[in-house]
DNA sequence: ATAGGTTGTCGAAGCGCTTCGACAGCTTTT
DNA sequence: AAAAGCTGTCGAAGCGCTTCGACAACCTAT
């Protein structure tokens, strides 16, 4: 390996000015940048992170926790990890890639031993046990997410309150009064995940404040989970004319299961999604979705995290606004005469 | 920070004593590392992570090269990479996310700065442009794929080929003659991406062998697709009774499709999927499949990189033998009579 | 022409750890 | 009883970098 003084003795300058070529922290004249760039080029010279992190105390790292469970929407949490390591390199960090799986410990190694600078946090709980960690300590973080209590912290997230009204307010405009939600499977409901409950708050009071009936039902993505549900919601409230779905693994067999009982998506019923894009124009109805910004949100993280890093930026809530995107999977409410 | 002088000072011992205590590299009496182990215990010590890479020149941690194309089915890719953390954890291994954007570049920075002490690549294309990097250093690396030349490195995968042959065998048993292939994107093909070709071969080999005549077609993923893809196979070869889907987006629009012209699966035609468990049991009719070991792959990948890190292991190529799961949308073939 | 600024460069200290050689105090062998 | 070998511990060097203070060399202003 090629180090700094070698750089420099090839350069005829000494260790220092190569170093300050490098980080631009002092003025060097312009004939000597040059020549110490020549030769980093020609030795090909790559500093050495660790001695790097040691001297300055910063590893140039971002942690990032990510939910090792898949009962939520993975091309989401993937989407949202390769956005943060993309922006991530544009400000000159490296992503260091840790699962819920060690929970509060990892928060604990990684603050202590100085391997990363600053964490991101996905799949936070209303009330998550990594929280005190985060905020007793100096390390910058970003949730993305949003737990009970946001005092002391930076999260990003999507505004999920304001999704399920959105959703509420879309169908109650078509004339729908009856309104059935294909929730997230029972475990995350359980767990308080902070966007299923959220979501859920949005679509009652929205509901409610409009005059419409509302039920709520939990399901396990999957064909066969769906026709169970589906079938109890059918059975204590026929008179439903829309459904909003939570679940990305329940859109299709939602569909196909309408479609096999002879009701017509949208003339019959109508479908709203919250999901990301890709599964909305991917569905066998083009869905009618508010979509989850994904690559936002991690791009937003990262560069809250980022301004956090260099001195800016403070504690806030980022909540982004959710747009509805009007496809083939909703219509009119049926008169209720026919 | 506590630090090692600390808490060499703290128990009453040099701070070589305490180092060696941690690395075990050399006798330590019971007494002294007790009173040490509770030194570090009381004052909550982590080793810094640069000045132990510096040191030692080794940084415990694996980079993990993701792609960031989402043409191919994103879950899959998730899991190898849960299992990678998960499993590079217990190896006492951290791991560094990078995506492929970098390209050969990041293979150069990563090695070059000594941030990770090995890598992983996924998404490798036959003639992957990193390969010739990774033979020209001593840096130990698996990929997750298999290239066209295999020569000096070690590789995991799937055996595509077998799995292929394995999916026509099946069919063939049934009776099916006139088979259809549902491939991925043509992009991926394009690409040259290993796993695509090599399955293509196994099918195309083995059929031939067997005396069935076999139809090749990409399909982007969504149910627009399909629906094209489909018409042009049944216009070309109507007398089609077998599919074999690779591409995980296409299962359940082609189930949607085919039971909406009124061919019943496994009834009039046979599907088969190459494609992650969770798929085949969701789909609106369970699908008979091969899956693919997602997490195998991560787990088996970093195991050899940490016996080549241990100075066990060699280069080998590590093909898993394909598992076909029979489930309920394969079946006799319909006797051509009727 | 001299005091006071800039600007560009250098030397040296030090970040927190690992690791090598040294060695004191034992135990075993001859 | 001396030589040889273990064990457990320590001190010091050094990993490759950043950063601070020092200081020539050159510019202004007066």
């Amino acid at each position: 390996m090629v180090t700094l003084a070698e750089v420099a003795q090839h350069a005829g300058v000494s260790a220092s000015t190569v170093s300050y070529v490098l980080s631009g922290k002092r003025s060097i004249s312009g004939a000597t940048r040059q020549r110490v760039e020549q030769s980093i080029r020609e030795l090909g010279y790559h500093p050495n992170a660790g001695a790097r992190a040691l001297a300055s105390s910063k590893s140039n790292i971002i942690a990032l926790m990510i939910p090792l469970r898949t009962d939520m929407y993975v091309p989401v949490m993937m989407e949202i990890a390769i956005a943060v390591a993309t922006t991530a390199r544009t400000h000159g960090y490296d992503v260091l890639l840790l699962t819920g799986e060690e929970g509060p410990d990892a928060v604990r190694r990684v603050t202590g031993s100085g391997l990363a600078d600053a964490m991101i946090l996905m799949d936070v709980q209303l009330d998550d046990e990594r929280l005190p960690l985060l905020r007793g300590t100096d390390q910058p973080s970003v949730l993305i997410g949003l737990p009970a209590d946001t005092s002391g912290l930076t999260c990003v997230d999507l505004d999920f309150k304001a999704t399920g009204a959105l959703c509420v307010e879309h169908l109650a405009m078509l004339g729908h009064r009856d309104i059935a939600v294909i929730g997230e499977a029972p475990a995350v409901y359980e767990r308080h995940t902070g966007f299923a409950e959220r979501t859920l708050d949005g679509l009652r009071l929205r509901s409610q404040e409009l005059g419409m009936r509302l039920l709520h039902r939990p399901c396990e993505g999957g064909y066969d989970a769906m026709a169970v549900t589906l079938a109890r919601i059918l059975d204590e409230r026929p008179s439903t004319t829309g459904f909003v779905v939570q679940n990305e693994s329940a859109v299709e067999p939602l569909l196909a299961l309408l479609r096999q009982q002879g009701r017509a998506v949208p003339e019959d019923v109508s479908v709203v999604g919250i999901c990301p894009d890709q599964v909305a124009t991917q569905a066998s109805v083009r869905l009618t979705s508010v979509s989850i910004p994904a690559q936002e949100m991690g791009r937003h993280a990262v560069e809250q995290l980022v301004a956090k890093l260099d001195g800016r930026g403070s504690d806030e809530v980022l909540l982004i606004t959710p747009e509805l995107t009007v496809r083939a999977s909703t219509g009119p409410a049926p008169s209720p005469t026919h």
